[in-house]
DNA sequence: CGGTTCTTTGACGAGATTCAATGCCGGTGG
DNA sequence: CCACCGGCATTGAATCTCGTCAAAGAACCG
């Protein structure tokens, strides 16, 4: 995925993956109007309490979704490769429950909601890959559930891992045998519910364990198969997105 | 509600809080065929891996959402209240994700997936219906990563029973000032993610605080601002759904 | 009324947090 | 080109929350 590809590129693959769509379908999606942004990371896409106008697409790049509890400590309650899309959750409901973040530098493609809404009302295909997309984003969600509320700390991390690992694999920027992670351990924290300190120290027994390998930000997973296991990763809840 | 209510009622009641429903609407949703059935408590009614040929509408009772992780432990991901649509997760997905379990003893309406499936993508406005309630389902979802991710286990306690006070009372089951709760408390435990023996811990110091009163299976809230001031509970995340 | 499930309590231990300090790396400006 | 600075990673020690184990008591149901 390059910067200089339309944007409903990344878009129309992940759709295709979700619902068989015909060209009057493609040809719909492209007929959206795109406005294209580039963002440093950590710039607030979307913010709690808001209605935005416009529906953001990520291209390029990571985000995160976030809630903040009245302590002020912040939970990631799901982080996004390119080709997601980042407020399907606020397509039919008044007001945004969440932020929205941009983990790394990103590239965003902006649409009105309208137009999308519109699209999934007329479009039976493209309304069931919608669809489809907001079931398996659900699922996601209640594999964290498990992940923070049954857990150790060190499967935790390893899961969350699996998880990134396995989507980013499905959007291709990124294989188990080396990737460059875009989380602080302070983001890997705020996913998993532990503390960075914390992460650290499970990163540093993964890595003692022979699963992971690590320099800088870049991961390499020594041992798949065996780290999955550790992390209780079944990507049955991915429903095949991944 | 009562058993000789049709099946229909409390999941028109539902909707019509959703979406504006004309009265072609609801005659489209009367003519679903229904097999009405009482089921024990603790019955299983979904099971993980399994593609259910009809979709389950909780008419009366409780129930949840679970999944199992690789070491036995159990993780309640929702709980849901008379009216709720059990299964729409596995619409147009090929394969459940979670187990669903009756909590109490329940009435249960069974129809086939592909008549609801008909009714989504045929009438718009049933359509609309069944995206808001997805996302809204999605929405607490979400709050509940942060409940088990973020909060500490009292504050947890009580974040899940606010929220079952205000969804029952939102379906007309129950009032703040006195609710049978059909919860064990390992059911409590495996909602927060803590142990039995912890949860029992929290209510007595809840009900030390002088925030809730306890007899039996019943439960009074004392204070109902600073119970959920407590459990930081703010009920926007439930989309003006309850 | 007998058995089962659920609740309650205490003592102890493990896992995670907190606090504090140091080291490292990349970027920025002199 | 090097020195500095700020964000991030790493580590140790003390503390605390919550889990584990075990046992007794209460409530419920057939």
């Amino acid at each position: 995925m390059t910067s200089t590809d339309s944007p409903v590129t990344s878009l129309v693959g992940k759709l295709r993956r979700l619902a068989p769509l015909d060209m009057e379908d493609e040809q719909a999606l492209s007929s959206l109007s795109f406005r294209i942004g580039h963002v440093r990371a950590r710039t607030c896409l979307v913010r709690e309490g808001t209605m935005p106008y416009d529906c953001c697409l990520l291209v390029e790049g990571f985000a995160s979704r976030s809630k903040v509890a009245s302590d002020g400590g912040r939970q990631i309650v799901s982080f996004h490769v390119p080709g997601d899309v980042l407020d399907i959750q606020h397509l039919f409901l008044e007001r945004a429950d969440h932020d929205v973040h941009a983990i790394s530098d990103a590239t965003i493609a902006w649409t009105p909601m309208s137009q999308l809404r519109a699209l999934i009302m007329e479009r039976p295909a493209i309304g069931m890959a919608f669809w489809r997309d907001a079931l398996i984003d659900a699922s996601i969600s209640r594999e964290w559930v498990l992940n923070v509320g049954r857990r150790n700390a060190k499967s935790r991390v390893a899961h969350m891992l699996c998880e990134f690992v396995a989507r980013c694999n499905a959007a291709g920027v990124g294989t188990p045998e080396r990737m460059k992670l875009p989380f602080t351990q302070e983001e890997i924290g705020d996913a998993t519910g532990i503390t960075t300190v914390h992460v650290n120290r499970m990163l540093r027994a993964l890595t003692e364990d022979g699963l992971i390998r690590r320099d800088g930000r870049f991961l390499e997973i020594e041992d798949w198969d065996g780290f999955q296991k550790l992390a209780g990763f079944d990507k049955g809840y991915l429903h095949a997105a991944a």
